[in-house]
DNA sequence: GATGAATGAGACTTCATTCAT
DNA sequence: AATGAATGAAGTCTCATTCAT
């Protein structure tokens, strides 16, 4: 006869899952406090049970976005040691993402919306956003710094892998949007190719091997 | 005798100029009618008085907005005859519009944002979008023709040249947003001129001279 | 160079004509100051110059509106001596303005719903309106004590002429209203002649010969 | 432990109530969603968690009042089988409906103005009213239609007794609305007798006997 | 006298949030 | 704990009327 303390969390989970998928879908704006109860199984108002306000789900929406990303970033990297390699999977997930089957997923925007608008759920957020992102800039750092130690790529860019790392995630970003908003010139695949392609050639040594990641060989 | 008598197409661009404003500060949601009127100066029911819609205000303070860039981008680019200097007038722009002076604009957020959302203006608007950005889209293209039937590009790239102009657009908008967003991080004229300078990279020919556009020198 | 004084009172008249087919066409409602006024050729304002307010415009064009049907109804009227023939007019002015040409005349609907709406323009006009249609009942009580006095029609009905006059005009409205509707079911001209034939032989001493008014013989 | 359960259908049928009564009083445009849901005791944005629209509240309140009116007919002339006195009927209907107690009843008039205005809510939906009126319209006919074969009426009227019927309501209507706008020269129980009387005479077989309604007899 | 321009009041409608059960 | 019901604040848009020229 113990009080459901178990399922209280896992409903919040879904809770969670169901606005990020209606977040993704519609945009903050969009996604009414019934909707995302809808998507949910629940009424609406059961939804102020588990979250003081739709800003409070939306940062917890957020949140898991964030934490899927870096999962699955993890996950693609591991397979390989390589670190151009490694910096490649960033094409199959930007792939992903811009693919017609998820390409409801705003979430990026809306983030970028929130944090920018005077009005928005993430005005002057910026730690938080900071703090969540900062585990998949971590993770672009880390590939470099291996690519350095490993003689891969150039030992003098070891003072900038930070900025560099926010190159990668700032011009992705870019070339995603540009596909999300349905720009039919655009070549997804062969944008991030391209990219990535003139990117690794800035960093690597001069005497490491042409060995070029799966896709790259046919961007110029 | 006669009636106040208006250039009501000089009122309307005053209007527009006001509505790009409170666009770009707060987004299309939180852009009131009433906010528009109140930074025009007349009472918000005056605005119907020259547009039929919010809806129309956005569209015309868009194009405005393009029409702004492209000027600019033109004027920029008529002082020197260089392909190189020519892009380079990109990180002169990019930086000009991620300066806190500016800080505001979120147009292009916008745009996107009303472009992606299914309640948006310019929802299924690709045509409108597309034809307004074409302007943007030409101005880089004929730079790189400029530059292969010069010699300082390859030739080879002639093929890609429209994938390239929506490079350079997708990754400076990234770089642009993740300044915007309030990035801490970011240092926007590093990562410009750092992608610029790999780019160039891929784009000139072996012989041509090392003469580098100002600036991207220390990007390493 | 004495002032244009006589302009000042054909203006109004155009104003009023022009109002009145605003009015006839559109409802007192969805007839605006901009509309009338582009109807009658000059700006809204100028309207002003005219009349008080927009219920002003509406009096005046109601009031010409009734001026119209007494002359149309004395003209037709003045054709013929005999009264059931006087009587049986009423047919033609009721198809005139129930067809398809004129369909457009709401005013009778319109006078109806301002005087009966709390917010109307004729709420508790009673007293105006019932002036104005005095003239049409006047008309119609004429003719049945001219009936009577020749023979044609019973003298014990002279005492309820006013009503008498009352129940053509009220059956007749009822018969307009549901054509001007739309009722496809409707066919005008059997209903009216239907309703004055009971009328009529309801009216008429027994031994008056049995000529009829044109168009009454076959409608039962 | 279950939240607050109220009777929907009961809630909206309540709403209808209050929204006949306030159109029935201030006409459509006068009739605001505020004193609408002033009338039914709750604000107005509850009103829309019953209908869609202003529109709908409309319709239904339209359709209820037809509903209304069709069961009293119905009620009344279940206590006669004389046909003649099932037409009287219509003289207490008219005469309730005409009364002060209810005197607000502009339903019928709103019901034309909606169908006859562009932008009326009713325009173009004749095949709405025409379904609703008619129920209306078979009652009528089948007393006309009973008459003929007892015979009381005349078996020549048979193929006419659709229109007799709208001649009836057309009739009527008008009528009624002399009395429902304010017209205190008009005597509805006297007009609607005189017509009916009229109508009847017409009607009904020369040897059929001379019992005639109650209320008749005085008429002329 | 005429009118282009401006506007304030008010309409319908949406939706995050609260409350009672 | 869960939720059906209710709502107030706010947004877009209309239009009769006023005002300055």
């Amino acid at each position: 006869m113990s009080p459901a303390i178990v399922d209280k969390d896992k409903k919040r989970q879904d809770l969670i899952e169901a606005a990020l998928a209606v977040f993704s879908k519609l945009g903050y704006a969009a996604a009414s406090m019934d909707k995302i109860g809808e998507a949910a199984g629940v009424g609406k108002s059961t939804i102020y049970e588990y979250f003081e306000s739709k800003t409070d789900v939306f940062i917890a929406a957020f949140e898991a976005w964030i934490d899927q990303i870096c999962h699955r970033m993890t996950n693609l990297m591991s397979k390989t040691s390589d670190p151009i390699e490694k910096l490649s999977v960033i094409t199959t997930l930007a792939t992903e993402t811009g693919s017609s089957e998820t390409s409801g997923n705003r979430m990026y925007l809306e983030m970028v919306d929130q944090m920018h608008d005077e009005t928005g759920v993430l005005y002057h957020q910026w730690n938080l956003v900071d703090g969540k992102t900062a585990d998949i800039r971590r993770i672009l750092t880390d590939v470099l710094l291996e690519g350095i130690s490993t003689g891969v790529f150039k030992a003098t860019i070891a003072r900038d892998v930070e900025q560099i790392g926010l190159n990668i995630m700032g011009c992705l970003d870019g070339l995603l949007f540009n596909t999300l908003l349905g720009n039919k010139h655009f070549n997804l695949k062969w944008q991030v190719d391209f990219y990535l392609r003139n990117l690794i050639a800035a960093l690597r040594t001069s005497h490491a091997p042409e060995k070029e990641p799966g896709g790259l060989k046919d961007a110029s």
